[in-house]
DNA sequence: TCTAAGGTCTGTAGCTGATACAGGCTCAAG
DNA sequence: CTTGAGCCTGTATCAGCTACAGACCTTAGA
């Protein structure tokens, strides 16, 4: 038999075994991304290892950036063990380029600020390169 | 006498002139980025040249990124003629530093997702090198 | 045994930055 | 006189949470 028996987990539990805010999770429980978990005798809410896995995962999809319609999307090819890696391979594509898209977008935001802010005087005169640049652009 | 007397331009010119959005404009008003407009007599917002310039530094300054609220900061060195370009070159630094704080997030998330999406063999199989990223991370 | 701290539950509101729609009014051209 | 395009208002919706109110329960220590 194995030792590591799934202990019962509280919300605060789950929380801080993935890092995740309290709230976020019966957020995540009410969208479906997470399933509504089994109660015990009191009505709170019980995880379990499966849990964590899953909110984990959640948790990086949400830190690379994916959606949460994309996550959903990930998931479900985690689910069904009939679905294929092609699939998640256009989910990650799709992404990928917007955040290629989003990445070139900051960059020429970046560039504009940047020189603009370089000719500030940085004077207590009114007159401001940036200012300038926002009114006659 | 200047020949470019204003006209009055209804809300939909308005729109035209900036690219601004039509209902986006009534927002900015609610929220005071803009001006609550004269009306005429029908009761018609009515706006002139100066609503123009104001509406167009707006858009410029959120295509740069800057948040309606530093943008309200900027709006009220632009109005304030006693101000600085010193407390406008600080707002723009600020921003300029979440800018290249976000590129550099992206561009990690960017490293991230190639090197994945790179291992996937597309196949028809349920093993995906993603999604055991996102699941062993 | 009592109390206090720290959990739990639910529903709902608030945040940013718009965008959309309903239902009714007005205006100008043909 | 009709039609289409505009106007008005208030309110709802979206993503993705986060926070709070008000009530309840559990556990440890004095």
């Amino acid at each position: 038999m194995s030792n590591r028996r799934v202990t019962s987990l509280r919300r605060i539990d789950l929380a801080r075994a993935t890092g995740c805010n309290l709230e976020t999770i019966r957020y995540y429980e009410k969208i479906d991304i997470m399933p509504d978990p089994p109660r015990s005798l009191n009505g709170y809410r019980s995880y379990d290892d499966g849990h964590v896995r899953r909110l984990k995962f959640v948790i990086r999809s949400r830190d690379l950036g994916f959606s949460l319609e994309e996550v959903r999307g990930l998931l479900g090819l985690v689910d069904d063990q009939s679905r294929t890696c092609a699939e998640v391979q256009v989910i990650a594509e799709d992404h990928l380029t917007d955040v290629q898209a989003k990445i070139a977008d900051l960059q020429r935001i970046e560039r504009v600020l940047s020189d603009t802010v370089a000719r500030c005087t940085g004077d207590a005169a009114p007159e401001c390169a940036v200012i300038d640049a926002l009114l006659d652009a």
